[in-house]
DNA sequence: CTCATATCGAGAAAGTTTTATCGAGAAAGT
DNA sequence: ACTTTCTCGATAAAACTTTCTCGATATGAG
């Protein structure tokens, strides 16, 4: 009953589904340079990260090791791709063929990991009609009829953000199952859809409030005195 | 001791940190509709959290509100902006103008959250002395001397994956102390040295694994069986 | 062959984050 | 003026994640 291809897909953290492609990256340069067999305590050694949390995400897999030995690498490749669906080719719509939507385009990576964008779509008249990376830019009220011929379950939000809602609600009307939204903009969904905001101020704010805590820069020094004057 | 302005900066939750600028922008948009005050419920409505979460993450700016009234509303944005850093003008210098470089480059937001790209470097003769939304991308060499005249602080990683982590090491020894990395690899820095990693894989996981899980396709289908034959 | 060692896998413990509960205070209605 | 209602701020409980501990087992050394 709990063999290892008997996976049931459920309580995965969503931290252990960022770390594993950490894993992954670092697993595949291994394949490159020759090594066959790998272990917990490599790959946390390597990443800087504790083992055992690297053993309990890769066990999520559902991979079986041996003790003393650990996977063999090729294998744990394969399960992890296996496991995320990377080895599953997914197509993909997008909207929005602005300067990220064509660097979207063309990002040849993609498609190694399954996911394949197969058509742009845009309401600009001076992008439509325009290839980029080898797809015509067609325009947006063609996005409902493709998305149902080509069986199409991603959407690619790459709009101003202001149009991002109204592109959803197309793409989910049309059948689109997931929606991958670059723009920064609170977008609402129905249950039944995955939605998965890229959002860059997420990083800038970290990354700004940490450099700010390390340099020594106290956030008082605006003159900001609410609480003074109530 | 525990006034409006006496914030630590200290322990808090980076969940807080991404939720922060969700906030931020939301509330921007009712500032423009006019709004004049808000309260932690009022946002949790609209963006579909719990209240109490809201709350907590505001109370972490060190604004205070008012019961039965909640936050004036300009207040709240300038608190969380300085809490953020956002109001605080960072430089920072791009390296590698290729696609997702020029994107990047071209993103007016980044200046009106306190990020500053003044320079783009590259090392393909090609791109060296292209204008890019105005500004000329220069010999990676020339990096170290403009970040230590600039006073650079952050750095942006856009190059291939192979080559982040000798630019990041350019970029360290040249005093920078913050990298942003847009590279799909696992680069090492100083302690001192604050890392952000984009990473699209994340996001790409995330959506594949769910998507799949929703839609009923077990991971089980592609023969591996490797404790089988041990 | 036996022993020492390294690693897996599982369960417990510790730590962190999220959610629930409660008292106090400000506004609005009676 | 009094009561009701809503929200803040703080504390407590629950849920989740990470880290620790331990027994089992495979490999390599003696
Ligand atoms: N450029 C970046 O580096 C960057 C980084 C992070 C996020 N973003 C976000 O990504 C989105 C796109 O950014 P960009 O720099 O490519 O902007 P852009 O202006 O270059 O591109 C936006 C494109 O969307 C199209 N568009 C607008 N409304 C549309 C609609 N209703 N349907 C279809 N297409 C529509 C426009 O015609 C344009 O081609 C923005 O929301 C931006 O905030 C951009
Ligand atoms: N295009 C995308 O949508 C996208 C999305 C996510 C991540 N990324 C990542 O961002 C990075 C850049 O992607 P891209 O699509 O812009 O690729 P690209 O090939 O268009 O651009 C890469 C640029 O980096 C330059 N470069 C290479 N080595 C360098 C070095 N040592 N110093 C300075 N510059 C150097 C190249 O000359 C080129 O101009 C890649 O690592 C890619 O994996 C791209």
């Amino acid at each position: 009953m709990r063999g290892p291809n008997s996976n049931l897909r459920r309580d995965v953290p969503e931290a252990s589904l960022r770390r594993l492609p950490i894993y992954y990256r670092s697993l595949q340069e291994m394949l490159l340079s020759g090594v066959a067999q790998v272990s917990c305590a490599d790959l946390a050694r390597i990443l800087g990260l504790d083992p055992t949390q690297v053993r309990k995400d890769i066990e999520m897999t559902g991979i079986v090791g041996k003790p003393r030995v650990g996977y063999p690498l090729g294998d744990l490749v394969r399960w992890i791709e296996n496991f995320l669906g990377w080895n599953r080719p997914k197509t993909a719509v997008l909207a929005g063929a602005g300067s990220l939507g064509s660097a979207l385009l063309g990002y040849e990576k993609f498609r190694s990991h399954g996911m394949l964008i197969i058509a742009a779509f845009d309401i600009d008249p001076d992008k439509i009609g325009q290839r980029i990376h080898g797809r015509e830019v067609q325009p947006l009220m063609f996005l409902p009829d493709f998305v149902r011929q080509a069986h199409t379950l991603v959407g690619v939000i790459a709009t101003s953000a202001a149009a991002a809602q109204s592109v959803t609600d197309l793409m989910v009307s049309a059948g689109i199952r997931a929606i991958w939204n670059f723009a920064p903009a609170h977008i609402q969904v129905p249950e039944r859809v995955i939605l998965q905001n890229e959002d860059l101020y997420h990083s800038l704010a970290s990354l700004s409030f940490k450099l700010e805590s390390k340099m020594g820069v106290t956030p008082t020094g605006n003159g900001i005195s609410y609480a003074e004057d109530n």
